[in-house]
DNA sequence: TCTGGGGTCCTAGGACCC
DNA sequence: TCTGGGGTCCTAGGACCC
């Protein structure tokens, strides 16, 4: 049984084009320019472009590359995710100071449940007029909190329609969506505004006949569950009526823990892939033990060099945390594939996760017998060309604090300026000088929260 | 030099048990 | 000996999201 909302008391809030944002706040030779956050090698994606930028076609998931031809004088940053962080912990906190039902969908977005809020901290009523009066005020907060990032809100009867009303007055808007006005609200829309609906289901939808939400509504549930599959098929036939009775969940756990990397040039050497296995491994267990987590089953991931990929995984009999254990088991998983053409991407992955740890009896004792046997791997070289990432914070002892504009051929050039100062001056610098050093962030918290980018 | 990195959820098939 | 269900666990792949 569905029990739906009859007010719109649900809140979804998406700080807009966040990582662009925040390098635009902090650097202010960028404010009003094209900005480009995302990997800035060969093999780099786009994570966030600035409004300035998508002016010119650029979009999340596009190749660097692309994004370079449509937008050369875009700024390239690699990104600042301690910065990121730092902003995302003072929005979640705003937003848990009103409500204690705050769910983060990932670093920029997050649903609220407004029919919970303290005492004094909600809207004053669900009309129109109070809920326009808390959603501006809640956006006036953000922006003053976190030296003026903006952030669109959407307000509705449900996540679904408090995720759609957000989109709907982006950049820097809000929009509420009065019970009772759903229906008409998404019928014009695209099938594919439904959560869940992606590149692949929309081409299953054209090909029995529907394109908008109005013409998913006149398909019968049966027929979407026979080409859809039971689980999409009936969240599809209910959603496409605005039916969502989803609760806001402040506290939802990790399942899965992993890292992965794309390399600039195929891996060939199965030595070396070893060794990044087993270095990833360590930064698995590392992130485990600092959650207070272990797991049972180890992941793979492997991307050939024609872009298949394939994922192996072995359960344990108990779980672990120990870095050891998890790169052994990842290396054999790995030896167990054809990597002769060539490796673009490694991953190292733990699921299956308990929130204890299992003294560990025996498998010390199996592991050295184990490992004594395992050639020795070899040194991953050190990449001197990501030393000086575009974008990262620096300091000069003579010059102060700044950031790095670019790098090459034994250069680095640096922007002399930060949030509070206003555009600053252009410096360049051999990149071994020895005055020049990272920055440290400017908040020092821990690093990696819970989930990533976009 | 097309195509990142962190996740979640679903499906399907096989093993194994009752 | 053959036949059959249901349930659980595990593995692999794929779709999707930000």
């Amino acid at each position: 049984m569905r029990v739906m909302r009859s007010e719109a008391s649900v809140l979804h809030l998406d700080l807009d084009a966040f990582f662009a944002a925040v390098e635009q706040r902090d650097k202010p030779s960028l404010r009003g320019k094209p900005v480009v956050v995302g990997g800035t090698g060969g093999r780099g994606v786009v994570s966030t472009a600035s409004y300035e930028a998508r002016a010119f076609g650029v979009r999340s998931a596009m190749s660097t590359r692309e994004a370079r031809s449509r937008c050369p004088h875009a700024a390239y940053l690699g990104g600042r995710f301690d910065a990121y962080r730092a902003a995302s912990r003072i929005v979640m906190g705003i937003l848990r100071s009103h409500s204690p039902l705050v769910e983060p969908l990932s670093i920029d977005e997050a649903f609220v449940d407004l029919a919970h809020c303290e005492p004094g901290r909600g809207p004053r009523d669900f009309t129109l007029g109070g809920l326009t009066e808390f959603g501006q005020a809640l956006r006036a907060e953000v922006f003053e909190a976190t030296g003026g990032l903006t952030a669109s809100v959407g307000i509705g009867s449900s996540k679904f329609i408090a995720k759609v009303a957000s989109e709907l007055d982006k950049p820097d808007g809000l929009r509420i969506v009065e019970a009772g006005t759903e229906r008409e609200l998404l019928r014009p829309m695209p099938a594919t505004v439904i959560p869940g609906v992606g590149p692949a289901t929309s081409a299953r939808l054209r090909r029995i006949g529907v394109n908008t939400v109005a013409e998913l509504e006149a398909i019968g549930e049966g027929e979407l569950v026979r080409v859809l599959g039971k689980a999409s098929g009936s969240a599809l036939f209910h959603l496409a009526r605005a039916e969502d009775d989803r609760t806001v969940e402040p506290e939802r756990e990790a399942k899965s823990v992993s890292v992965e990397g794309t390399y600039a040039t195929d891996l060939t050497d199965p030595a070396m892939m070893a060794a990044r296995l087993t270095r990833f491994a360590g930064e698995v267990a590392r992130r485990l033990r600092k959650h207070g987590l272990s797991g049972r089953t180890v992941s793979i991931k492997v991307r050939l060099y024609d872009f298949t990929t394939l994922n192996r995984s072995a359960t344990l009999p108990a779980p672990t945390d120990d870095a050891a254990v998890i790169g052994r088991l990842a290396r054999s998983l790995l030896g167990d594939l054809d990597t002769t053409g060539g490796v673009r991407l490694l991953g190292v992955g733990v699921s299956g996760l308990a929130d204890w740890v299992q003294d560990d009896l025996f498998g010390d004792t199996l592991l050295a017998a184990a490992e004594e046997d395992e050639p020795p791997l070899p040194e991953i070289p050190t990449d001197v060309e990501r030393r000086w990432v575009p974008g990262m914070d620096v300091e000069h002892a003579e010059h102060g604090r700044g950031w790095v504009w670019g790098s090459g051929r034994g250069v680095v050039t640096v922007r002399f300026e930060t949030a509070e100062t206003g555009p600053g001056p252009v410096r360049s610098f051999s990149a071994d000088d020895v005055a020049l050093s990272a920055a440290v962030a400017v908040t020092a918290e821990e690093p990696d929260a819970v989930t990533e980018p976009e």
